[in-house]
DNA sequence: AACTATTCATAACC
DNA sequence: TGGTTATGAATAGTT
């Protein structure tokens, strides 16, 4: 429900997530509210944001979700009261640690080093792996220089149009010598073909790189005063 | 959102209470799914009916939520009651939940996912990263999309001189010599409509890659004025 | 449970 | 962060 369809998928660009994530969390808040009071129902939401801020709902209260909840999951296990709270932190830290390290291991593993300890189709895996993630990185690469080659042709064919334009009013309208106007016209776009003088013209800044021929320094850029 | 507008207010009707209730019971549980995978966040719904039945959702488990809620709300009561020890765990949490996040990123980066916040530049620091780790890669559309934005650069600039040319003798001085004329004429052809006048045009292309030297940004740009 | 006619939520854009 | 709008989703009423 939006301007355009979307996949349920974790939103790449970390704006995006937080604009959607405050739209939708306030959207998710207000329908547990209407289910609440319309079916009277005990509703509880919790919702963490990623940087871990806290935003909840009850209708009654929090706790008494909690509690209604340990009671019908028959769980002693007090979520809610905890002894020590010292324990608490120290199991979180623990559990954070782990994680850590998990993914430490497995970042190691995909910067090539550490393998010793991987059988050859967990190699297997990460090669495949590895091979996912470049084309991701080029699938992303060539869309931003498609976008550049579809911004050159669209200029390209507004200095061309204005070109013909121009044209016109030099051999169209006046009377020009033919000759002039034959060559123009049996080249077609000819754009392709080769450089010719560049009349009056001042040329700047080159720089082009082409890796087959780095040597090749070609001068693209064009400047009217 | 029906077929007619109704008051947030208890349903009368029991059965319609139960239609309503279940309808809108997974409609919730769906948006919480979603905003937790979108948005990266954690997520509990719990929900009693009126009958006293438990449907539930968690994101990561309802346990987690809990404690996790638990703990952000002690983190609260806190300010006016520092605990040393606690802060200490806390604090300990707090940066070991940081290197997670960072890590995290960078993982994802080397997925080959979240790449929308990197430049082009940075995603080509990450495609040699990955390179390191596997060899054997192909380049030949990265160059073959280069070559392509070059030949766009020098065909606009072909059109691009005539342009200024033609512009010149439509609204310059009458004295152009022959062989420039000439040389103009050889190229472009086509139709077109359409004033020029002041234009400011300015075509600039992506870096490069797949050079050994990580590729600058380079312009060929072109300019009229 | 289906089926729409509607209202609503929200993705994309400022 | 907060508005606007076009569009897809959710769902109220009905069968």
């Amino acid at each position: 429900m939006g301007r355009g369809k979307i996949v349920i998928r974790r939103i790449d660009n970390s704006t995006s997530r937080q604009v959607t994530f405050s739209k939708r969390r306030n959207g998710l808040l207000k329908k547990a509210k209407e289910l609440a009071i319309l079916c009277d129902a005990e509703v509880g939401v919790m919702i963490f944001s990623s940087t871990g801020k806290l935003y909840d709902f009850a209708s009654t209260s929090i706790k008494s979700v909690i509690e209604r909840y340990n009671k019908a999951k028959e769980e002693h296990h007090q979520f809610g009261n905890p002894t020590s709270e010292i324990k608490l932190w120290q199991r979180e830290a623990a559990m954070l640690r782990q994680q850590l390290q998990n993914l430490q291991e497995n970042h190691r593993q995909m910067m090539g080093e550490e393998l010793s300890g991987l059988s050859v189709k967990d190699l297997q895996n990460l090669e495949n792996q590895l091979e996912m993630s470049i084309r991701g990185v080029r699938m992303k690469k060539d869309q931003l220089l498609m976008d550049e080659i579809q911004e050159l042709n669209r200029k390209g064919n507004l200095i061309h149009q204005e070109n013909v334009e121009l044209y016109k009013k030099v051999y169209g309208t006046r009377d020009v010598n033919g000759a002039n106007r034959n060559s123009l016209l049996t080249n077609g776009l000819g754009i392709g073909e080769d450089s010719h003088g560049p009349v009056q013209l001042q040329l700047s800044q080159p720089q082009q790189q082409n890796c087959e021929t780095p040597a090749r320094a070609t001068k693209l850029g064009l400047q009217l005063h």
